[in-house]
DNA sequence: CAGATGTACTACTACAGTCGTAGTAGATTA
DNA sequence: TAATCTACTACGACTGTAGTAGTACATCTG
């Protein structure tokens, strides 16, 4: 299992990338993203809720209610305008990260 | 600029790859980081020195001084066997978590 | 029918790693 | 002689994540 110390900085962006597909909640986003991942790697509740009200804090999903009233008292999260926009740029952000990163990471001695 | 909270875990990484190569020091360490990196990244000092102690601290690098005396005094670090080990073990790490972001890194809507 | 499990959170505390700022001090270069 | 480079140390602050606990309702299982 990965630590999620390494995959900190980018549990907003794995979240905002399952908004995008359709509005979600935190249940559901913790699932997704335990079966995307296939298992390896599983978000702590803490550190979901905590993101959410993070990103909505900055304008970057808006909450609202679901209108069926049969549903379960839930609270539904979608992506905005400027969440879309943070997303694509943490998308950049992450392929640069990530060349540089594995400019360090590889076998250097083999003994 | 790549935010460092993004790398943030992978400094270690970093300076354990460069001490693979030969025993090094802050300063040195630094202008390293800056030039494989292309500028990309540049390491703060008070990140570089406390990740110093932190990984001397867990076993992964010794200090000493240089025996030449004409050199300027300063502290010396090389990497050990655990300080090996970890790296290999931050490597695989750094595999499975690069996979694990790609599947949530990709443009969705085109809009 | 009861109890376990799943769902959907909230609250609070603690901690690690990084940042910003500042300061020291000797060596080298202009 | 001043500016820049080198080589650190100290301290306080912030952010994201972890740990623990608790609430409450729904559904499944024996």
């Amino acid at each position: 299992m990965i630590s999620s110390d390494v995959i900190r900085g980018y549990n907003d962006t794995m979240i905002l990338f399952l908004l995008l597909e359709e509005p979600s909640y935190g249940y559901e986003i913790s699932r997704k993203i335990r079966e995307i991942s296939e298992g390896r790697y599983v978000i702590k509740e803490t550190t979901l809720y905590s993101a959410f009200s993070r990103l909505e804090k900055n304008g970057y999903i808006e909450s609202f209610y679901s209108d069926e009233t049969t549903e379960k008292k839930r609270t539904y999260y979608r992506i905005t305008r400027e969440g879309l926009e943070y997303y694509r740029e943490k998308c950049e952000e992450w392929y640069l990260t990530r060349s540089v990163i594995d400019l360090f990471v590889r076998d250097r001695k083999e003994d």
